[in-house]
DNA sequence: CAGGGATGTAACCGATTTGTAACCCAGCGC
DNA sequence: GCGCTGGGTTACAAATCGGTTACATCCCTG
């Protein structure tokens, strides 16, 4: 399952440059202004945001310090692309929790495989998970294996726990029934895809009629957290 | 349907071996000059590009970067091949984000499963994870499985989906029956070319009076997502 | 080794999705 | 006008998909 990288970045020509590059291993969007950047942050559920620092109509690391402060920025792992290094600007940059800092000019691959450094380290072993996280009233800890929803305590079972935070973290996002397999049971399960069907059942009961609906099926496809419409 | 690859071949003789080579395998196009086949980039809607870095009116590199520069040439995968193998040009290309690069002499055998690979990897990847796509007021997302038309929410169905992706994905090309029915129905389907029809039908009916007018019928070939005048 | 919880599997059944056939209209050549 | 072809639309039936339950296992703990 791909990963999706959303690049933000003013001047067009870089932007199609970069966006062209990192297609070929992700699954890209890109935007040249800080407002469309925070709005497609929003929806388009990006694993990984390409920050250019100097865009039109924000500067990146105050952009950067907006998005901090939305709920979807705030697990958003960022890699800053500047024009130069400056003490300050890098300084900023790490304060405000960039995973990595590039000056142009660099060479793309470079780019490619810093994006897919951050991103296995954030994603594949597993450091992202662990940290509370509340989603349309629902809400897990998975430090001490707990979950609420709509405040009332939840009892879930250790797969359903770890279903339900997988669903959550990837929240809008569809995932299918071998991506959770592979997630949540392991790659050495020998459990059949139906395996997951059972485990969501028991899940939606466990959480409730209300919360259960949040966990949504996509025909065909798989399964998705999905906040109700605004 | 066969892939559409379009040779950039000064020397006529080469062109033309080339051409007969790639032949076997895809629909080829091929021209002698830069110009021509910025026209024919334009025109024809290739999935990938063959291009020799020397032609005769324009070094090839500067020609990818005026190509990069074009609306169609964005997302156009290139081969390039080389007379020899320098550093400087090799980086060069891919500066420029050339998929592949071959330096003569080579195997037209590789070069045919060169471009197998990438188109592959281009147009083959992952059936639902595309990135987000918005043309003329439509909207997709594959990895959230949503559509938008004109700003509304629209459901769909899994084949309707599909076949909307497909189209746009495709946009302003016409496809034809059986191509779609072989890329979204899937090679193994026994299903009638009159399904096309019908799932056509349906998805213009989801998407509304007016987004549906997009979906135009070419008659006697097949259906075609209308794109924004150029 | 018994008991209990967790979880995979199989089976059943209702819901959704989709293919097919039928009917209709529009365009066209005679 | 008539017959023909191509395509839109609809209704219906078949196939597929997914929810749920019951039960068998497995793995603890005591």
């Amino acid at each position: 399952m791909p990963y999706r990288v959303l690049v933000l970045e003013g001047d067009s020509e870089q932007r199609v440059w970069l966006s062209d590059w990192l297609a070929k291993e992700f699954v890209v969007d890109s935007c040249g202004l800080a407002r469309e950047a925070l709005e497609k942050a929003k929806q388009g559920k990006p694993d990984l945001l390409v920050l250019a620092v100097d865009v039109p109509d924000m500067p990146g690391m105050s952009f950067l310090a907006v998005l901090r402060d939305t709920d979807y920025g705030h697990g958003l792992p960022v890699i800053a692309v500047a024009p130069e290094r400056t003490e300050e600007g890098v300084l900023r940059a790490f304060d405000l929790g960039v995973e990595d800092y590039l000056v142009r000019p660099f060479d793309p691959r470079e780019l490619v495989a810093r994006c897919r450094t951050v991103l296995r380290r954030r994603y594949e072993r597993g450091e992202y998970l662990g940290a509370p996280l509340s989603i349309a009233g629902v809400e897990i800890d998975p430090g001490q294996r707990r979950c609420q929803a709509r405040g009332k305590r939840v009892t879930l079972r250790p797969r359903e726990f770890a279903l339900l935070e997988i669903l959550m973290r990837k929240a809008g996002r569809v995932l299918t029934r071998p991506y959770l397999l592979e997630t949540v049971w392991g790659m050495s399960s020998t459990a059949d895809t139906r395996a997951v069907d059972v485990m969501v059942s028991r899940l939606r009961k466990a959480l409730g009629p209300e919360a259960g609906k949040l966990v949504e099926t996509v025909s065909k496809l798989g399964y998705c957290f999905r906040e109700p419409e605004t």
